[in-house]
DNA sequence: TATCCTTTTGCCAGTCACTTGCATTTAGCG
DNA sequence: CGCTAAATGCAAGTGACTGGCAAAAGGATA
């Protein structure tokens, strides 16, 4: 099974229709080694793809889990693959790293979120919890210097 | 000394001019239960006082650390005083509850963010950590039901 | 394979938080 | 009081994102 059968193969999964722009925004956003903005994605279909259709498929894509997305530090929406290589990295939660020079996302699968976090036991059973967000700011090597 | 004095002594302990907007966005904000949004602010000063100056201070304010603030739900700024009462509550950081159905943002001042997360031993040392941010997502004893 | 229906796409325009530039006013100092 | 750097107001712009609607296309069914 190659990578772009993985693909289809996730959106029918997911119960979605298998339409070109899911496929190649999906195959985008899969191979960027770092979470990407919608903007990002769309530069990277440079054809004539529409850009309002980008912004409804990656909504789509992350409402089903394919995708999920942390705000950067512009407060704009970075979305990075849930199912890397043949592991889910959605299924244990991770923190997000956000460098406030460039702007960069990244996915720090070897930094959960503490379960005691994600249900914080001082907040009152009045609150119904969803899920936590750790993300972690300051400045990547990229950047460093 | 009263709340009003406090305020003003604020500024001037940031090394800020005392004016009448600032001192009226500090009071604003102050006196809010809730982190406001920008918006918010604008609202509450009814009075002629233009937006722009108000987005300016706030971003002053919060530069300064007179405010702290988090994004909600929607990626826009709330911000919240870092004084409340005589206790400086950014002194501390705390997480943050974000309601994902009115887009309120709350101050989770009992739930601390551990240092182990402030700075992540798995992150290497390549990585230049500021701070981390915790944010709770979910739903708000008021819009609950 | 032809047909039908629902979903998806493209293009329009619009919203909303927030910023930039520049001229005018004002705080706080001597 | 008068001066100067800083703060304010106003006009316009940016950029991410959304809503509406008609045209196109996925995919189940016959």
């Amino acid at each position: 099974m190659n990578r772009e059968d993985s693909i289809g193969e996730q959106l029918r999964d997911a119960g979605l229709r298998r339409t070109p722009v899911r496929l190649a925004v999906l195959r985008a956003v899969t191979s960027s080694r770092a979470p990407l903005g919608a903007p990002d994605v769309i530069r990277r279909l440079a054809d004539g793809t529409d850009a309002v259709t980008v912004y409804r498929t990656l909504n789509t894509l992350a409402e089903h889990k394919l995708l999920h997305r942390v705000r950067g530090d512009d407060g704009a929406w970075r979305y990075a693959a849930t199912a890397v290589g043949q592991r889910q990295h959605q299924e244990h939660p991770h923190a997000h790293f956000v460098c406030d020079t460039c702007g960069g996302v990244e996915c720090l699968d070897r930094v959960p979120v503490p379960d005691e976090l994600v249900r914080p036991k001082d907040l009152g059973r009045r609150y119904d919890v969803t899920y936590a967000e750790l993300v972690v700011h300051g400045v990547c090597p990229k950047c460093h210097d």
